[in-house]
DNA sequence: TCCTTCGCCTGATCCGGGTCAAGGCAAAAC
DNA sequence: GTTTTGCCTTGACCCGGATCAGGCGAAGGA
């Protein structure tokens, strides 16, 4: 689909997929790096935590990791790449849940019903370290720090489930949704201005519950603001102090 | 505020406050009653589970149980009454995030941030099990049936918040959220088409993402549809599966 | 008793964003 | 090369629900 190097996803250090060759550390970026290095790098346990992952993909463009009704048995942690989550409606209408960058974790709503309740699609090429849920909640049990880490995963996604909640314009939410993914890519160590809109224009709109007509026009028109600067799927954050402005009753702090 | 009886809200079985007066069971209708089924009454463990909670209450109309920013020590299950947990913006503006019968549980989302994110607030007369959080995750530790249960309660917490989300109309928001209701009243004992709406119909509308004149019309036109009836806040679901139909989109299954 | 307040309902008007339609562009297929 | 196929953009129009304004009834206070 896209040749072309996007900017930002790949900068040169830290690399996208992050350094695991050892068999004792776990990629940089992951949201399981904090677990890791509570319990010290090279004891025991974090052998036993290393032990129960697997690397699966690359999933290329498209891809489902998981569809909605498959047996729960593992979360997905991304290593590099983006991935969306999504329901289908009994009208065929798609309705896109989240986005997912490398180091978040995917799968942790279908833990309760112990079937996925959405599908998970690669948007580009992607690859994920693979927990089994069972070993993982064993070795939580034995790993107090595992299971808090476990369950701040958890807490953390349900507060992120409330922002696209609320009646906002169009502006807002637009603005929020990129501010928010510049801090998410900065907070994994990408550049949190300068990064490749991996998804289409209808996801973006379908997510932000918007039309693609409107998500097209506001960023065109924040391209005019010089809010930003756009070329395709190339963004650059140009006044992520003004983004954050409009797109301030929809963010943390 | 209120004082006329809520029909449905105090059936005579079970009553609304469970009974919980021997010191070794819990409230039949709480959220935890699975955790202590699942280790068996009596077990040395069920009374640790036992000893980490503390009732409080009864909350009065418009009291607060906890604020945005109080540091996070315990989650609470609601015993009796109902509960909204709402944030303000800095505009002062005020976003209902959700309502919460008895036996439903509070205070998930602090885990991570390790404050409140939000404010929550007793629609009426309400009472609470409080459940030390710290105590609790140790318990967990120890007891996996208390750890996976905490994780399917988190877990189902993340379903139900991608509920409200979605770009659907007025009459669909409505009737899901009245089917809704229905079926969490009836999933913990209660009459699942006979309850009281306790909340006011603005808390509605904001929750909603509706204008309250709105919530107005749309329960109007649905009483002289004949879908409800509705006097006041005592509200009977006459056509169940006729609002079911309506709100199919928003509702699961 | 009157008056205020609050929650709820209803009508009139308006606007943001959806819908429809058309066209451009680049990658991919032939 | 040409055609096809997505994806994106732009313009014109329209509608659902927000907003504004007014009225009603119950509860509470002076």
């Amino acid at each position: 689909m896209r040749t072309s190097q996007p900017a930002g996803r790949l900068p040169d250090p830290p690399s996208p997929i992050s350094d695991d060759g050892d068999t004792t550390r776990f990629c940089r970026t992951c949201a399981f790096a904090g677990a890791c290095i509570a319990v010290g790098y090279g004891k025991p346990e974090l052998e036993s935590l290393h032990c129960l992952v697997e690397h699966v993909g690359a999933y290329r463009t498209g891809d489902h990791v998981f569809r909605t009704g498959d047996p729960f048995r593992a979360i997905y942690a991304v290593r590099g790449g983006m991935v969306k989550t999504c329901v289908v409606d009994k009208e065929g209408r798609e309705q896109v849940l989240g986005f997912y960058l490398p180091g978040e974790v995917i799968g942790l709503n279908a833990i309760y019903p112990e079937h996925f309740p959405c599908d998970a699609l690669a948007l580009e090429k992607t690859e994920f370290c693979r927990f089994s849920f069972p070993a993982m909640s064993a070795l939580a049990a034995r790993m107090p720090a595992v299971q808090q880490h476990l369950f701040r995963l958890l807490s953390k996604e349900l507060g992120t489930a409330s922002l696209l909640a609320g009646d906002h314009s169009a502006d807002e939410r637009m603005a929020a949704f990129l501010c928010d993914l510049g801090r998410r890519y900065e907070a994994r160590g990408f550049s949190g201005t300068h990064f490749a809109l991996s998804m289409s224009r209808g996801d973006i709109a379908n997510y932000l519950r918007l039309a693609a007509e409107t998500v097209s026009r506001v960023l065109t028109r924040f391209r005019s603001q010089e809010l930003i600067a756009l070329e395709g799927r190339d963004l650059e954050l140009l006044d992520v102090k003004g983004l954050e402005k409009i797109g301030q009753n929809l963010l943390p702090d």
